[in-house]
RNA sequence: GGGCGGCUAGCUCAGUGGGAGAGCGCCACAUUGACACUGUGGAGGUCAGAAGUUCAAUCCUUCUGCCGCCCACCA
């Protein structure tokens, strides 16, 4: 047991002077640290890692919060909790960093070279790459720092070739020519899942294309009128009549000249449009589908650098194969090595001039957005590296039919299944140096050898092909590759470590809705197939966070909140995240983020500071850690504050269990703030408390300092220090045991009813006008004479003079408590005259009600009774109205 | 087009099949020692609209409206 250390605080509590000096002492303990422990039960949260380009923001605000309060409160339980900590190596936005960083100093990427620009790429992360955690830090979050790990740490690359190399084996991954999502920006390719749609206005051009015959062809609508040069066929629907006639025969594109057929597929909308639609395979995914089923050819309009060529070109896998279709070229290259976006205005012109454009009508569509460049998304023929995510994805579907992982809110689970149902191929090969290179080799024939260094490829090619002459695939993998294997690759895998053994599965994985397909999906493939099991247990889905308005939080809408520099030196970091998960709900998808929640969360903590002081400034002092005096010796108000106490931590235990955090928030802000403070405390005040009071603040500080520690972890540590405790630190203590807090109902409902007569009388005195200077005579009930005392002192506002009465249980209000010739007399009757009216209305409701024999005969009977009670109260009550009102006279 | 969430006091949001809640804001009052980063009291709402189920609906069902999100090959 330790004593009181500090018995002079200062009069606020001082986030900016405790908080790093706490932080540095849990480190200093290493608290957070934990070794495998199959003697406990396991709580493993495996934080989705941010990428080392990161910064604070506002959703690791919460989503991050929460598993620091979960992994807190887990381990207060006495669980094996660990929270394992990590970053992503972010392949495309790292190296989108550096190439700005590199142009800067007048240097390329490609100038530089790829070793010298991995070099520097490391040098950065070295530098650079460890921000976030200092902001965590300053957030309070306790994560296994000693557990730290990144994507492209030895192990988990090594990993991830392992993973690449069985899945190769297995037929699962493969090599080929597809349309692919390519981000001129970037100059990479995109998986399906980093692509994001926006509205724009744009214009839906209906164009000419007449026929090969001279006749009127037909007219097509497009948003995209500068691939029309690489159009292979116009499509219209089987069934569509008006073009029956058209389909087998030819029309001809304007200005090139050149001859397409018209063909009907399925894919066509009869109501879109003018229901015939260009088909250009090389630039939209709808138009390949369509090509492929009609074996069309797909020339290539646009290169990679999102620039019209001229002439068209036929794509090859290999650069030098590509060949130029020059057919048409003399016409074309006005528009050859123009934007696309400045080839589609002068095309629309020259359309126009030659009176191929038919209408030009407003429409806003959904552009496809590079989520990492925000560049428009060309849609380009690419060879590149495939998973095959069908036979992935099924046995996750199996799981998840069993219930694993259990989603909480329940319906992202239906999210999640749906994404399952519906998976396309992966592509995870990537044009960028700052990855994981690809551990494939090609052959001067292009033989491909997949092995997991070039040792072991020069040894296969040898055996296989006769040469170990190889050079490596220059591609990298997409990030989401490395962290789809995170929960497991972290824990050592694919060596059988003891951590694999006893922390995987994970208890529960926290992240935000935006990332179920993105990384959840794949997660759970991936340790399925490499593992055996789901990754985690649960999977909860923290809302989103939004500004005041409902709008994302974004760094171009300047609305965007990093809680490090804007939110903790105003109010802490125990102000922001209590403020944070006070606004978090369960079943909500979003969070308008109200910046009021932390500045009443930090006037919070100053209560519980004052309370604190309060309680070490007792000249009476404070007895050892948790000593309770025996039930007879404690007042009708030690007994309530107790049970009152049990009831909080019940609920906050329950929220906790449950994930409902903002529950949890509520119940200790309105317990600590409300109950505690502004009730307890003032009753310790009153006369007779003294011999008790002392072990009860004190108990009920340390409990309650437990109970919130998850969600502030410094204010707690700093109550819980500065009080009589047991242990060394806060974070290391036990979980309140409910077994250990007594419980009085009884005396807890007489308590209750103290509080509503000073609430009465408080109400009265305001109401009625009563001045500070004067005095008013009240009534208690005779039940209430032994906590006369406590009545007393907590109505000391009202100017009360306390009598007793013997009338029974009727409230204060209606015994009118002889107001002597202090009161504004019109105001009572005015008072009692709204009073009257409202119990009128209320009794009316009331007999209504009873009279319905339809109520009597079906509602149940507690209901019943409980109406007529309360109909005789109004009554009861109403007489007394009317009859002070009588009293006051005129 | 499909799916999902929301609509409760000026603002941000809890909540419940049976007498509408919190914080902030607003108005009034209170400064003799835990706290002015305070305390006390008050005003303020046809619980989006309509229909249905029920003895009883803000709550359950259906429809409508508006806001938002996700998915999908509407050019």
């Amino acid at each position: 047991m330790t004593t009181a250390a500090r018995p002079d605080l200062p009069k606020t509590y001082d986030p900016a002077e405790i908080e790093p000096r706490l932080y540095a002492r849990w480190l200093a303990m290493g608290v957070f640290h934990e070794e495998p422990d199959p003697a406990r039960p396991p709580f493993i949260i495996s934080m989705p890692p941010p990428n080392i380009t990161g910064r604070a923001h506002l959703g690791h605000g919460s989503t991050y919060t929460a598993m620091d309060v979960l992994t807190r409160y887990h381990r207060m339980l006495g669980e094996n909790a660990d929270w394992l900590p990590g970053q992503d190596h972010a392949a495309i936005a790292t190296e989108a960093v550096l190439v700005r960083e590199l142009a800067k100093e007048g240097l390329s990427r490609d100038g530089l070279g790829r070793e010298k620009f991995l070099e520097r790429a490391w040098a950065w992360r070295e530098q650079y790459g460890g921000e976030i955690n200092e902001a965590f830090k300053v957030l309070g979050f306790g994560p296994d720092w000693e557990r730290e790990r990144f994507t492209m740490d030895p192990g988990l690359s090594a990993a991830v070739i392992k993973v690449f190399c069985d899945l190769y084996d297995d037929g699962l991954i493969y090599r080929g020519t597809r349309l692919v999502n390519w981000d001129p920006v970037t100059q990479s390719t995109l998986s399906d899942a980093e692509v994001e749609d926006e509205e724009r206005d744009t214009s839906l051009w209906h164009i000419r294309y007449r026929g090969e015959d001279g006749g009127e062809g037909v007219v097509i609508a497009t948003t995209r009128p500068e691939t029309y040069l690489a159009d292979v066929a116009v499509a219209v629907h089987p069934s569509d009549a008006r073009y029956a006639h058209l389909v087998g025969k030819n029309v001809v594109l304007p200005i090139v000249d050149r001859a397409i057929p018209v063909i009907a597929d399925e894919a066509v909308l009869a109501d879109f449009g003018t229901g015939a639609v260009k088909v250009t395979p090389a630039h939209d995914q709808t138009d390949y589908e369509i090509g492929q089923r009609h074996d069309l050819p797909m020339p290539t309009v646009i290169d990679f650098d999102a620039r019209v060529t001229a002439p068209l070109w036929r794509y090859d896998e290999k650069p030098e194969r590509r060949a130029p279709i020059d057919a048409q070229a003399p016409r074309m290259t006005a528009y050859a090595g123009l934007d696309r976006f400045d080839a589609r205005k002068r095309i629309v012109e020259d359309l126009r001039a030659l009176g191929a454009l038919v209408q030009e009508q407003p429409y806003r569509t959904k552009l496809p957005l590079s989520s990492r460049s925000r560049a428009v998304i060309e849609p380009l023929l690419s060879l590149q590296w495939f998973v095959t995510m069908k036979p992935l994805a099924e046995p996750a579907l199996e799981a998840f039919r069993r219930g694993s992982p259990r989603f909480v809110p329940e319906r992202f689970g239906r999210t999640y299944a749906a994404g399952l149902e519906n998976i396309r191929d992966w592509n995870i090969s990537r044009q960028v140096w700052w990855g994981h290179q690809l551990p494939v080799w090609y052959t001067a024939n292009d033989d491909v050898v997949v092995a997991p260094d070039e040792n072991e490829a020069k040894r296969i090619a040898r055996e296989r092909y006769g040469t170990d002459e190889l050079r490596r695939d220059p591609d990298t993998l997409d990030t989401w590759f490395s962290s789809g294997l995170w929960p497991f690759s972290i824990l050592g895998w694919p060596e059988r470590t003891t951590e694999l053994e006893h922390w995987y599965p994970n208890q529960v994985m926290v992240t935000a809705r935006e990332i179920i397909f993105l990384w959840v999906m794949r997660m759970v493939m991936l340790g399925l197939r490499f593992v055996g099991r789901v990754p985690f247990d649960d999977v909860f889905v923290t809302p989103l966070v939004f500004d005041l308005h409902g709008r994302k939080m974004s760094k171009s809408l300047g609305n965007g909140i990093d809680p490090t520099t804007d939110l903790v030196p105003k109010y802490g970091a125990d102000g922001t995240r209590l403020g944070i998960l006070r606004q978090m709900r369960l079943e909500s998808q979003e969070l308008r983020f109200d910046e009021r929640f932390c500045d009443e969360a930090k006037r919070f903590g100053t209560k519980l500071w004052n309370a604190l002081r309060y309680t070490l400034a007792l000249p009476e002092g404070l007895p050892g850690a948790n000593v309770l005096p025996r039930a007879e010796s404690l007042t009708v108000a030690d007994k309530w504050i107790l049970t009152e106490l049990r009831a909080c931590v019940e609920t906050v235990t329950h929220a906790y269990d449950g994930y409902a955090l903002g529950v949890a928030a509520d119940a200790l802000l309105q317990f600590g703030w409300y109950t505690f403070c502004d009730w307890y405390v003032e009753a310790t005040k009153a006369p007779g408390q003294e011999a008790s009071r002392g072990a009860v603040l004190s108990f009920v500080l340390n409990a309650f300092a437990r109970a919130m520690h998850p969600i502030a972890p410094f204010l707690t540590e700093e109550i819980w220090q500065t009080l009589p405790h047991d242990g060394a630190t806060i974070v290391t203590a036990s979980w309140p045991d409910l077994a250990e807090i007594p419980s009085f109902p009884e005396d807890a409902a007489t308590f209750h009813t103290v509080i509503e007569k000073v609430e009465q009388l408080r109400n009265a005195r305001s109401e009625w006008g009563i001045q500070p200077k004067d005095w008013m005579r009240v009534e208690i009930p005779a039940s209430l004479e032994p906590e006369r005392g406590v009545v007393e002192s907590l109505a000391t506002l009202a100017r009360a003079q306390i009598a007793t009465y013997d009338g029974g249980d009727g409230t204060l209000r209606d015994r009118i408590l002889a107001v002597r010739g202090v009161a504004d007399t019109a105001k009572l009757r005015e008072r009692y005259t709204r009073e009257a009216a409202r119990l009128e209305s209320e009794v009316a409701r009331s007999e209504k009600k009873l009279a319905n024999e339809a109520f009597i005969a079906k509602a149940s009977p507690d209901v019943v009774a409980a109406e007529r009670a309360k109909l005789d109260e109004y009554r009861r009550e109403l007489a007394r109205v009317r009859e002070a009102l009588g009293a006051l006279g005129d």
